[in-house]
RNA sequence: GCCCGCUUGGCUCAGUGGUAGAGCACUCGCUUCACACGCGAGGGGUCAAUGGUUCGAAUCCAUUAGCGGGCACCA
């Protein structure tokens, strides 16, 4: 007899594993000794390495690691690989933050030491989350990590770039583009938020040049009028068509400009004139472009007025610069009104500073070829397939579809430095290294760009920048294409479709064939967790009060819609793992004489056990096709209960007379290893979603933990990582011996049914008499050992005839069967009919629907035949418990 | 502005054409030799509204309302 604990320690469990897990190499894809082994991977949606663990990747990552764990019981070549980003603009500012603190700035220490400085900050605070990730019990590949700033990383980064270059997909080019004042940097358009913003309408009077009156322009940005080189109208719109061609006189800075016909101005908005700051507006920038416009830049990278702005202004901040321009123009008597306005505003995704439009000379991809190969796989391939389809297909190739050229290049210092160099005379060379650009150019006079890569265009590489590429390595060969990606919906734009097109580019395939895309973990009002709010849910004190295995239920049954966070609902899994802790608890506490015997279920078996065998066979079905559909909710509750009701309510309960037999017998040894065989089978079916917990009951069973291994696993230290995951034998799959089961129940449970609405006490012995029919006597008789156990009957008569006492309260079962209880002086006749008449009402109301159904022409004609022939025989049922019940009655009054 | 999703018992959510489900909460009864983080028995929903398709609609279609999200160059 083995003795564990009355209650589950999570604690204990979650200390014991990981780590041999992680040293016997369990994790690692080498584990499988089978050369012909299907391969499944996945990369880890690289976290950042200044972030740590929140809900959204505990959500995540438990759903990979069902999927790893659960493919590799199932024998295949498993690699799920981990790693982190190294977040230019994050990573960035927090060393400079802690440079401050010391009286610093990177440029005190110049670039070099700054960079050596941040691989300092990396070793000693970052990758906390690689711990928190091991503390969830990912079963990631530890001896794969990667991390994108590494070398074999960066050199994929440079290959990268200069096959994109070499084709023409990127150049350099002074461009409008979105720049954080704050950062000092450049940013794409994904890096931008867009927010709504409470302002003012100005609506600004510009003279024309000769004298004769003026045109009304109206503007958010008054300020950027030092710059305006235009003013443009639609040129269908008649109010202004004489106008176009003539020339204003800008006020303040008294420039000539003149007014130009453009399709963008919406006649219907404003006064129908917009005024053009090509330097400082995307729109007007293109207008800029179509009408050969003048840029003025008047506003520079730190927010502030330019020279070109006028001596008034020069220097003055962006704001300040706003009030002045107004104060002017109505000194000029140019205003003509102020209205209160609501626009959206550019910020930095960042330090949500508002972004400022300038043009710059930057480094851009082109899309367009990129997008089609990805527009082509998803719409010939049907590749990625997105998992839900709805929404996310749509999002994601409409978002191709209108997809513009992504600026790469950010003015840091932390980052891939970007792979050109320029001559003294200007020419650019871009190589993998100096020495290559050394070569092209004929010279080592050469000047590297200062600037370093988006962030995203390294994770746009990870799935095979990570397997070795551009080297041809066997990793490479082996896990490319991945598996699955899983990963939340907010990053389809900035990495999942980068993803894509660098990978069917560069390895000619689609870098994963589906994508899941989770739902989200909301706090308890529906709103977004965010750090900002301070709402969200530290996952680690989750773990800390529920225990790990909980938290990963909870999670994988979040699936991929929006879920509102409720702690409940992790304690009732923490009730579900003491559950499951128990149950163990009792077949280990009747485990002796089961190790002798190797095959528990040969020969003749009752119907418990046929039953038993189908229902866990029906489940292991059910879960491989689940998982198999990413259906993490649908799967978590087919297991909850299987494991809860069949097993624990029904199986143990029908099982326990046997096994807790006080003498030994082969009877009782039998009962034994068969409870412990559906318990052993049932904690690998569990395993995926709760690692440890399985592990440290699995460990403790009477079993022969090496046979139990997948063959691919032959050899290895038994752990249930590595035991087959239960496929249905389909021999097994028993449907009358689940009907005949069902009929025991519903007769235990109407027996239990009486005796809670009689009020007989629980301890109190009852004569438990049943009248069936011959097939379902059969039935009854040969479980009458346990029927009379579940009902606590002193007394059981099983006959054909139903001569029952009138004393005694009855129901009626379906299938033909009638049971009585004798209660000779406690029974209330005025009461026990009361009780029939509800029973025989609930059925008139239940047949009259089924007859009205039946009763329509079109119904029995159209229906499929198998559906009217279904509901004709529950008529029938009805029709006889309804006589039966209408004897009973009559036998009362 | 455009696109999309959601609306099911008190709460959090499953279910996607054929007899409305779970967990928690609630009511009643239980120290029944695995478990009170438990056991047994119950109550509770015209599946947002309206219209349509269908023999049959919570499920498909349309419209409306409320909530949420994404995209967007009306200055």
């Amino acid at each position: 007899m083995i003795e564990i604990p009355k209650t589950y320690d999570p604690k204990e469990a979650e200390q014991n594993h990981y780590a041999r897990w992680e040293e016997r190499g369990y994790f690692a894809p080498e584990i499988n000794q089978d050369p012909d082994a299907p391969v499944f991977t996945i990369v880890i949606p690289p976290p950042n390495v200044t972030g740590s663990l929140h809900m959204g990747h505990a959500l995540q990552h438990t759903m990979m690691d069902v999927l790893t764990r659960y493919k590799r019981m199932a024998g295949f070549r498993t690699l799920w690989l981990p790693g982190m980003d190294h977040a230019g603009i994050s990573t960035q500012l927090m060393v400079t933050r802690q440079l401050k603190k010391e009286g610093l700035s990177r440029h005190d220490l110049g670039r070099q030491k700054f960079e050596e400085r941040v691989w300092l900050w990396k070793q000693e605070y970052g990758g906390q989350i690689l711990k928190q990730i091991r503390r969830e019990g990912a079963s990631v590949d530890w001896s794969r990590e990667r991390f994108t700033m590494d070398e074999n990383l960066s050199r994929a980064v440079r290959e990268a770039f200069v096959r994109l270059y070499d084709d023409g997909m990127i150049y350099r080019g002074n461009r409008i583009v979105n720049w954080c004042p704050h950062d000092q940097t450049v940013l794409s358009d994904l890096e931008v938020l867009r927010e709504a913003q409470k302002g003012k309408l100005y609506y600004l009077r510009y003279p024309f040049k000769n004298g004769a009156g003026s045109i009304t322009v109206a503007t958010t940005r008054p300020e950027t009028m030092l710059g305006d080189t235009a003013v443009a109208v639609n040129p269908k719109d008649e109010r202004y068509s004489e106008m176009i061609g003539q020339v204003l006189m800008l006020p303040i800075v008294n420039r000539e400009i003149p007014i130009v016909a453009d399709d963008f101005v919406e006649s219907e908005f404003g006064t129908g004139a917009v005024k053009v700051t090509p330097a400082h507006d995307p729109n007007d920038y293109e207008m800029g472009v179509r009408h050969n416009l003048e840029q003025i830049a008047v506003i520079d990278q730190f927010a502030r007025m330019t020279e070109a702005a006028g001596a008034d202004f020069a220097g003055l901040d962006r704001y300040k610069a706003r009030e002045l321009v107004i104060e002017k123009f109505e000194a000029l008597g140019l205003l003509e009104q102020v209205v209160d306005y609501e626009f959206a505003i550019s910020k930095c995704e960042r330090c949500k500073t508002v972004i400022e439009p300038l043009t710059s000379t930057q480094w851009f991809c082109r899309m367009d070829k990129l997008r089609d190969l990805a527009l082509t796989s998803l719409r010939e391939d049907g590749k990625p397939r997105f998992v839900p389809q709805v929404p996310y297909e749509k999002v994601y190739s409409d978002w191709l579809e209108n997809l513009r050229d992504w600026t790469i290049s950010r003015q840091l210092w932390w980052g891939h430095q970007i792979p050109a160099w320029y001559t003294s005379d200007g020419e650019i060379i871009v190589a993998r290294s100096f020495e290559e650009a050394k070569q092209k150019a004929g010279t080592d006079q050469l000047t590297q760009d200062e600037d370093v890569l988006d962030t995203w265009f390294s994770s746009a590489l990870w799935p095979f920048s990570t397997l070795g590429w551009p080297e041809e390595t066997e990793d490479l060969r082996t896990f490319y294409p991945t598996s699955v990606l899983i990963t939340a919906r907010d990053i389809i734009f900035l990495w999942v479709s980068r993803m894509m097109m660098t990978g069917l580019k560069f390895m000619g395939r689609e870098p994963f064939a589906d994508v899941y895309v989770t739902g989200t973990v909301l706090d308890k009002h529906g709103q977004r967790m965010s750090k900002t709010k301070g709402n969200g849910i530290d996952p680690l004190d989750v773990f800390e009060k529920y225990g790990v295995d909980a938290t990963r239920l909870t999670l994988a049954s979040v699936g991929a819609t929006d879920t509102r966070w409720s702690e409940r609902q992790v304690e009732s899994y923490r009730n579900f793992a003491n559950k499951i802790w128990n149950a163990a608890r009792f077949c280990l506490m009747n485990s002796d004489g089961a190790e002798s015997i190797s095959q528990p279920f040969a020969g003749d078996l009752p119907l418990h056990d046929r039953w038993i065998l189908s229902r866990l066979n029906k489940t292991a079905r059910e879960v491989n096709a689940q998982l198999e559909q990413y259906e993490f909710h649908g799967v978590v509750q087919t297991l909850y209960h299987f494991f809860w009701d069949d097993f624990c309510d029904w199986y143990i309960e029908l099982s326990k007379a046997t096994v807790t037999a006080e003498t030994e017998s082969p009877e009782r040894g039998i009962a034994r290893a068969r409870l412990i065989s559906v318990l052993e089978q049932s904690l690998r079916l569990l395993h995926p979603f709760m690692p440890y917990l399985t592990e440290e009951l699995w460990q403790k069973l009477p079993v022969e933990h090496a046979q139990l291994l997948h063959s691919a696993y032959a050899g290895a230290e038994p752990t249930i990582m590595l035991a087959a995951f239960p496929q249905c034998d389909n021999a097994l799959v028993n449907d009358s011996a689940e009907s005949e089961m069902q009929a025991v129940i519903d007769l235990v449970s109407r027996v239990r049914n009486i005796r809670s609405e009689m009020n007989i006490k629980p301890g109190e012995r009852i004569q438990l008499m049943i009248a069936a029919n011959p097939g379902l006597q059969t039935v009854f008789t040969a479980s009458a050992d346990q029927i009379t156990r579940l009902t606590r009957a002193s007394h059981l008569s099983i006959d054909g005839n139903a001569a029952m006492p009138k004393a005694s309260a009855r129901a009626v079962l379906s299938g033909g069967a009638e049971v009585a209880i004798p209660l000779e002086g406690l029974i209330d006749f005025a009461q026990e009919r009361e009780r029939l008449l509800k029973e025989k009402d609930k059925l008139q109301k239940e047949g009259a629907k089924l007859e009205a159904q039946l009763g329509n022409q079109d119904f029995v004609e159209r229906a499929p035949a198998e559906k009217v022939e279904d509901l004709r025989a529950r008529l029938t049922d009805i029709a006889q418990r309804t006589v039966a019940l209408d004897q009973m009655l009559e036998a009362l009054s």
